[in-house]
DNA sequence: TGTACATCAGTGAACGCGCGTTCACTGATGTAC
DNA sequence: TGTACATCAGTGAACGCGCGTTCACTGATGTAC
């Protein structure tokens, strides 16, 4: 159904869910997801609390679209990158593109990022549609990858057995399985800690360590 | 002052101070740090909420404590490892028994190693003595770096200009000082991904993720 | 074009809950002579 | 060894707060004939 059919009345319903949603994000962007008030949210847009349940059966739908919108957003930046990158015919792939986007994305919102990589919301279980996003990202991730700049290792014996997670890609060597976990995680290491404030007194520059990382997983410039 | 010097009436103080943060610890493990409640403990310890405020002078002040006994924990755990390997004599050092002794630590208690890795808690700021446990946690991880397996990179230069973090090793070539880094960095990774669930779905092993990293680390066992 | 009806957004009151924290007080424990 | 006093652990009542959520209701908006 496109936006042109829907009843006006349905479209004012999407354009109050937005902004509830907006207003949430601002709340999160200054107190963290655990500070998430319906009340608070409802008394912002100038309305009742009890007004917001005609838009979300109940708070937790409400985190859970957050985090659904989150997902969405860290793909659809991936591959609009990956896009943009293929335009001018066989250039090859690389992951040194989706680090940039990966980065930026984060630290544009580091608290989206923590409500998806962060501490784990206690007895929260996201939704199968929202695991199919993540693997989505894993997805786009293994299509930007090339050829491994890591020397073989056994662990890449398990991934030839193990690698449902990678259902898309069937045809792709074990090596590369390992370079986009280590994509993964070695990205994820360096965000994490940074954006959460480990390096603070280190004096030290985050991004110089964060591009140490992407060239030593691409076979980047060295010194 | 010894225990013995301890008047009776302190010797009691320590020992309530303790069994609250022990309560402190299982809510934690239950339902993580933001749902700790002093009255939730008092009445788990069969006292009123308000005899806690002789202990601490705040939920503030018990949750500061608990990081930094998460902290001197790790700490007391890498230097324990690391003393008893250097025992018989010229054992050179490396950074395996560590990341051993991360790892186990971690998976030991996930809320424990969230508390200090994880979501930062908004509005809180560490005390300088935690600052102070966190940099003895590089020192102990310097003296465990050999020799880097890693190929140089020009982040190195930027290391060898910027190294307030690592005044304890003031001969330590910019190489180690990047290695331990990524040491950092890397495991923190692979571990807050694993801890969080977020390989639950994957089939793979996340022990020998890990252990993957490791090796690329100390250029261990390859393929 | 006008009327009758259905739909639905939003309100205000209320429920029950738990939180951190303060305060004045009781009673037990330790200390000094 | 016994008495007088100071220290301090713990209680119960209270304050003020905000939370998620339900419910019966009002009034505006849309729909059908």
């Amino acid at each position: 159904m496109t936006d042109s059919m829907k009843s006006p009345r349905e479209r004012y319903r999407q354009q109050v869910r937005e902004e509830v949603k907006e207003k949430a994000w601002q709340q999160i962007a200054g107190s963290g997801a655990s500070a998430l008030s319906l009340n608070a949210i409802a008394k912002q847009m100038g309305m009742s609390g009890p007004a917001l349940y005609r838009y979300f059966a109940n708070r937790d739908e409400l985190i859970t679209e957050l985090i659904r919108d989150a997902y969405r957003s860290l793909a659809d930046a991936f591959i609009a990158a990956a896009s943009s990158g293929d335009e001018g015919s066989g250039r090859r792939p690389d992951l040194a593109g989706p680090a940039h986007v990966l980065r930026r994305w984060a630290l544009a919102d580091p608290h989206r990022y923590f409500l998806i990589y962060g501490t784990p919301v206690p007895g929260y279980h996201a939704p199968p549609d929202i695991t199919a996003i993540a693997s989505e990202l894993m997805s786009v991730l293994l299509d930007a990858t090339a050829a491994p700049a890591a020397p073989p290792h056994a662990f890449e014996d398990h991934l030839a057995t193990h690698r449902a997670w990678a259902t898309n890609h069937p045809e792709a060597p074990p090596a590369a399985l390992r370079q986009a976990l280590a994509f993964w995680t070695r990205l994820h290491g360096v965000l994490s800690l940074e954006l959460a404030g480990h390096f603070a007194g280190m004096g030290l520059d985050p991004a110089l360590l964060y591009q140490a990382e992407v060239d030593a997983l691409t076979g980047g410039p060295a010194a």
